[in-house]
DNA sequence: AGCTCATGTGAACGGCTTTTACATGAGCTG
DNA sequence: CAGCTCATGTAAAAGCCGTTCACATGAGCT
């Protein structure tokens, strides 16, 4: 079996075989956990077996390490939003929403990630490549935000991508900060943080003139009645983003 | 004069006179600077001159001084939420906005309050007095909310306050987060972030039925061209809550 | 004057980060 | 295969922090 050579290998010899990558798992396991703050540099050589001098030969020092951890979590978040994004398939409204979906689901599904990310407090701008894999997460939103903006009903003046962009990281982090995580995430609310979002982006989109009368934001997938394009008459859509109020 | 009384009992008793006073200062003070992160409990107690068992008799740990902090905070920040929205005046949707630049105001304000109310980590709703804190301050956004919502044009669903409070402050709180603040305020961004929370809450705004059209986010105050009531034909007003692209 | 209790001190414990000198052994070289 | 070398590990130590405990001080009351 190959179970010899690797058990061999981790648990046995002298030298750990992986430790770099063994001591990532350890403390993004300790972030989700007890949070990046409590994470600790000796819990982590601990926890992969190591004396706590270890780690120096793999990090320069702990922040080192969660700069690491956050840029594995810039570049599965970008990844993500890719998928989510598909290209603006099957319309770009859809597409839009489904990435703000899917920067929820990863702040939720990875907490640690996020954590080391946007909540650890270390310098982004301090580290260029940190910089850079942030910045093409965020691209990924700017390019949905270029190809809505070019959808901008005509006549009406063509709202500046960039600005969507900003507008929707803004929603959906100011919505996975305060209500889709651990702490501040029991504060009780008539909805949940998808819908939430959803709801909220779907206004913002009306306010650009887009056409947003679609289905409400119901968890069942279903079929769309209507072809995405409908005509601009009445601002009003007949379901409005919102359920009613409980 | 009074000198006399308080710079003795300040520099030279036994007794400091107002160490937990001095210790909330020092600290706001440091957080300021380090990072409620960074902050440490031996750095305030030498900032106040006392040795680091001293400022146990008046916290019972660390924790709670962030706490007392944060809650500090949270009255602070109630306080100028509530002078910004002026019981609606001199209209509701001026009011409003005006909540929103105070959202953003206080962030860039009072960074050791901000940071220590939202960027701490620490956990909100095991502090029954802090959750209570934080719950007065964001009824302020929820009571604007409430008359905003009675405004909502007629013929339009009425949206439900809750969720427009909800979603205001998930922007003002992700403008803040990601672009009002040291760290990653640094990115290069096509407006401040006062003007991008304002085009952002105006775009939402008309997503909802209200009409917004009037003064362009400029600081000049203009006189609306039109009036402030548009119809209903067109979802899309003239100006348009965002400058040209530059 | 004397008592008492809140408030401050100093020493000590354990834990964390980081550095340094030293040990080990994996892999190359001849 | 012998031997060298260097990456990778260890142990020990210094310095910091949080926290506790026994003890000191003196402010205010009787």
């Amino acid at each position: 079996m190959s179970w010899r050579k690797e058990t061999r290998r981790a648990e046995r010899g002298y030298h750990h075989g992986n430790l770099k990558e063994a001591l990532l798992q350890a403390a993004l396991g300790l972030i989700a956990e007890k949070g990046a703050a409590g994470f600790t540099f000796a819990d982590a050589a601990r926890m992969a077996g190591v004396s706590a001098a270890a780690p120096y030969r793999h990090f320069r020092d702990r922040d080192e390490l969660l700069s690491s951890i956050a840029q594995r979590g810039f570049e599965q978040f970008e990844a993500r939003l890719t998928a989510a994004w598909d290209d603006g398939r099957p319309d770009t409204v859809t597409a839009f929403e489904r990435v703000g979906k899917a920067y929820l689901a990863f702040a939720r599904e990875e907490p640690a990630f996020y954590n080391a990310m946007f909540e650890s407090g270390l310098p982004v701008d301090a580290n260029p490549a940190l910089q850079a894999a942030s910045e093409r997460a965020f691209n990924i939103i700017r390019a949905a935000a270029e190809r809505l903006a070019a959808l901008a009903p005509p006549g009406t003046p063509r709202p500046p991508a960039l600005m969507m962009a900003l507008h929707i990281w803004s929603m959906a982090h100011g919505v996975a900060s305060l209500f889709s995580r651990g702490d501040a995430a029991r504060r009780k609310l008539p909805m949940s943080p998808d819908e939430l979002l959803e709801a909220e982006v779907l206004i913002y989109l009306r306010g650009l003139g887009f056409p947003t009368d679609r289905r409400p934001p119901a968890k069942s997938a279903e079929p769309p009645p209507v072809p995405p394009v409908a005509p601009s008459g009445s601002g009003v859509p007949p379901g409005g983003p919102w359920g009613k109020p409980k």
